[in-house]
RNA sequence: UCCUCAGUAGCUCAAUGGCAGAGCAUUCGGCUGUUAACCGAAGGGUUGUAGGUUCGAGUCCUACCUGAGGAGCCA
């Protein structure tokens, strides 16, 4: 038999072999039926490809498909035809198709074609990345992981992981999950960064990329408990080295993203538009300046609230300063009191910080926030006392300080918010295979 | 932790305090170019839980459970 021996090829593929007998290999998505006419629809991790099945060309193929239940799983072989009226433009005459398991009409696939609920595709997340949107959201997460190590792999950067078990925190201590340790207490990570400082330390430029976690009891659109982020660490640099590292990394991004992933964007119905501006250089504001734009935003009515020098802001805050821009802005300097312990202070203005915030356009928030690192003993120790942190859990940290200190700054990007802002989601529950949220652990 | 909203068929949703309903999915029948196909029929319910008000509660009241959106905090 000639279908037998067809290659196998996947849908992405298929538009290459067009008049060619080939074989594909996943699942029946959809099928429309009209007399002795199928229209099955396959997916296969690639794509979607209709197949045509009429009952006197091929009998055997429309017997074995006639009535066959959504997300059974089939090898089918056919010629692929070019063909306005198919979905994608290329069609199947489908000759062959052996099914490998037909879903029980007892109990049918949970998630049909139609709408359904937040709760219910929670539910079944398993089965909901199936889905093309959910699967074309993956690709893209994929790419902006991939052209992050790039970016970070060619541009002299070593990969250091540091460790997901820590004996205390680098900021505060409510968010921490806590884990047995056989007789001690340990606590999942809630930042590489305390540790890439070391390796900074030791490798000059470096990188970590990994699962953080955070038990904060947030329930928004931009929390999960558990998250990936990416954190660049750089001896000898100061702040205004990483704002311009952290620019460049996010344009790589973007940009790798346009040209390598702009089916799945269009496909998903991203207004590609908005990305093509996210070109480096962006937009770098101090926080005086920051909070001029939010008092100019309430006298114009545009904010409910005056905000007041010294205090973080929120996130409607955010969102107006990043709405004023036509890609992410960075803003700069913030107070030292809104900011973590490890900040170093600015020679010039002590009451602020040398630390950077990226805000993403569209309301996404902040994907970045960054710093230059205190890097004197004294002053270091002064504030682990002030913010009565267990001292000796930081002895290692402080050894950083006795040892050769010197200036050196990075930053931490949380891959889902960029990944949301990116292919433009509503809530970046979509953005991970497996979400953790405040009320979900399951599946 | 606080504020707001929602729980009715497998799913998405209806139902003035008065007989529990539709579309999709499933089953059966029809249709040779369908585009979340369409047309006809069938099966499918402890209305989140526990109390209360009422002649009568899916609907009103109280508590609880579950989920969603937001605030704070953060990436």
């Amino acid at each position: 038999m000639e279908e037998v021996t067809a290659p196998i090829v996947t849908i992405a593929e298929a538009g290459k072999h067009d008049g060619e007998v080939i074989t594909l290999r996943g699942w029946l998505y959809n099928q429309r039926e009209s007399g002795k006419l199928l229209f099955p629809i396959f997916r296969d991790g690639s794509g979607l490809m209709q197949g045509v099945v009429p009952k006197n060309a091929a009998p055997e193929a429309f017997e074995a498909l006639k009535g066959l239940t959504q997300e059974s799983s089939v090898i089918v072989t056919g010629k692929v035809r070019a063909d306005q009226r198919a979905p994608g433009g290329f069609e199947m005459d489908v000759s062959h198709v052996q099914v490998l398991q037909r879903v029980s009409e007892a109990d049918p696939y949970p998630i049909s074609l139609k709408d359904h609920g937040v709760d219910f595709l929670m539910e079944h997340r398993h089965l909901w990345l199936r889905s093309p949107r959910q699967a074309a959201i993956l690709r893209i997460r994929a790419e902006i992981i991939r052209s992050c190590r790039e970016f970070f792999d060619n541009g002299g950067f070593t990969l250091t992981d540091p460790p997901i078990l820590t004996p205390a925190a680098c900021e505060g201590t409510t968010t921490l999950f806590p884990v047995d340790y056989f007789d001690e207490q340990a606590f999942l990570t809630q930042s590489g960064q305390l540790y890439i400082e070391a390796t900074a330390m030791a490798l000059g430029k470096v990188y970590s990329f990994g699962p953080v976690f955070r038990a904060e009891k947030s329930k928004t659109r931009r929390h999960l408990t558990e998250f990936w982020m990416v954190e660049p660490e750089v001896a000898f640099a100061e702040l205004e080295d990483i704002m311009l590292l952290a620019e460049q990394l996010v344009s790589h991004v973007v940009q790798s993203v346009l040209s390598r992933r702009r089916a799945d964007l269009e496909f998903i119905g991203r207004d590609i538009s908005k990305l093509e501006n996210v070109k480096a250089p962006f937009h770098k504001i101090s926080y005086d300046d920051a909070v001029a734009i939010l008092q100019e935003g309430f006298a114009k009515g545009a904010l409910e609230t005056k905000f007041e020098w010294g205090g973080d802001f929120g996130s409607p805050d955010e969102t107006y300063i990043a709405n004023q821009f036509d890609r992410p802005v960075l803003v700069h300097r913030y107070p030292k009191v809104v900011k973590a312990f490890y900040m170093e202070p600015d020679p010039n203005r002590p009451e602020v910080a040398l630390c950077c915030d990226m805000l993403a356009p569209e309301g996404y928030g902040e994907i970045i926030g960054g710093s230059q690192r205190a890097h004197s003993h004294e002053w270091l120790l002064e504030k682990i006392k002030e913010h009565k942190l267990p001292e000796e859990a930081f002895q290692w940290y402080l050894d950083l300080r006795k040892y050769g200190s010197v200036p050196h700054s990075g930053f931490g990007m949380g891959i889902e918010r960029v990944v949301a802002w990116v292919c433009g989601l509503e809530h970046v529950r979509e953005t991970i295979p497996f979400p953790r949220t405040l009320h979900r652990l399951y599946p």
